[in-house]
DNA sequence: TCCCAGGTCCTGA
DNA sequence: TCAGGACATGGG
């Protein structure tokens, strides 16, 4: 890989598994959206990035060199994703799987905007998962600025969501979600040294912790460890998943976590990244899904 | 109108 | 331990 910049773009040549839509669609992020020349627009930190990808050149746009850094860091550049694939290419399901999600890399995401966007995703959908989290920066975040016509804001302080009324998330179209996540930044507030040092703590540790949070059950603190907590060998079982894997590998009636331990025992600590190429590869295609005629 | 969504919580056996 | 229902919201 080489790195060049030019003004306020960071240009990548020679990327290796690199795809905007399967990394920004696979449903591990909720705030990058698709532009309509292609590209994808999305808010880290306090920073609006966009990202554009031609064959394996990438080019990030509105961000200066200094933050090359952030970049690196956030989509994960410094991780060898084909020795992970030879890893998690275990039968010709994961095979197909991840050449059809050849592109796709697990972001290195802010553990407090991950808790609350995946206890938001609590029996939701994914649009409109993000269309809540939108509604809470843009009410309660900091302005960043206005790029190609459009407002961005930082997703919200746990101090402003702690302040907020239960009316005013309720307005963000949050419904029963809205209380636990105004307890959540509450405390929050108190244990935020603790939240940022799950990623030293061993997976039960983090795994307990989380879950002692109102409205983080096992499915959403297995998102949480995964996503922003470096724990890569966790298995989150959701519907697709559920679904992927009781068509291809276990019996109809096999229970989530027993399907998580099983996933878990086959994929070590490439769990993480084989739930990903699995959870797109059937949102994408339906796997399971009933087809009405 | 009914069903369901990257679930969690509560209740009653 | 475990099945079953409630929970806001909105799209199909």
């Amino acid at each position: 890989m080489e790195v060049a910049e030019k003004g306020n773009k960071i240009i990548l040549n020679k990327v290796q598994d690199f795809n905007l839509t399967h990394m920004f669609e696979c449903g591990q992020c909720f705030r990058w959206n698709k532009e309509e020349d292609g590209s994808y627009t999305g808010v880290v930190e306090n920073k609006v990035i966009n990202v554009e990808q031609f064959g394996d050149t990438i080019v990030f746009n509105n961000i200066g060199s200094q933050d090359y850094s952030l970049l690196k860091s956030y989509f994960d550049l410094d991780n060898d994703y084909g020795k992970i694939k030879k890893a998690v290419n275990t039968d010709s399901i994961m095979n197909e799987a991840i050449e059809f999600g050849y592109g796709i890399r697990i972001l290195n995401q802010d553990e407090w905007e991950t808790m609350i966007s995946f206890m938001i995703s609590a029996n939701n959908r994914i649009p409109m998962i993000k269309r809540v989290i939108e509604n809470l920066s843009v009410k309660f975040g900091e302005f960043i600025c206005n790029y190609r016509g459009k407002d961005y804001y930082t997703f919200p302080s746990p101090k402003r969501l702690a302040e907020a009324s239960l009316d005013e998330i309720l307005e963000c179209k949050a419904g029963f979600r809205a209380p636990r996540i105004k307890k959540a930044a509450s405390r929050f507030l108190e244990e935020r040294d603790l939240v940022y040092s799950i990623k030293d703590m061993t997976y039960d540790e983090g795994l307990t912790y989380l879950k002692s949070y109102e409205g983080i059950g096992d499915k959403v603190a297995n998102c949480i460890l995964l996503f922003s907590m470096k724990h890569f060998d966790t298995f989150p079982v959701d519907v697709w998943v559920r679904r992927v894997m009781q068509e291809l590998y276990v019996d109809k009636n096999t229970k989530d976590k027993d399907i998580r331990k099983f996933a878990e025992n086959k994929f070590g600590k490439y769990s993480g990244y084989a739930q990903q190429y699995l959870f797109y590869y059937a949102r994408e295609n339906g796997i399971g899904v009933k087809r009405k005629k």
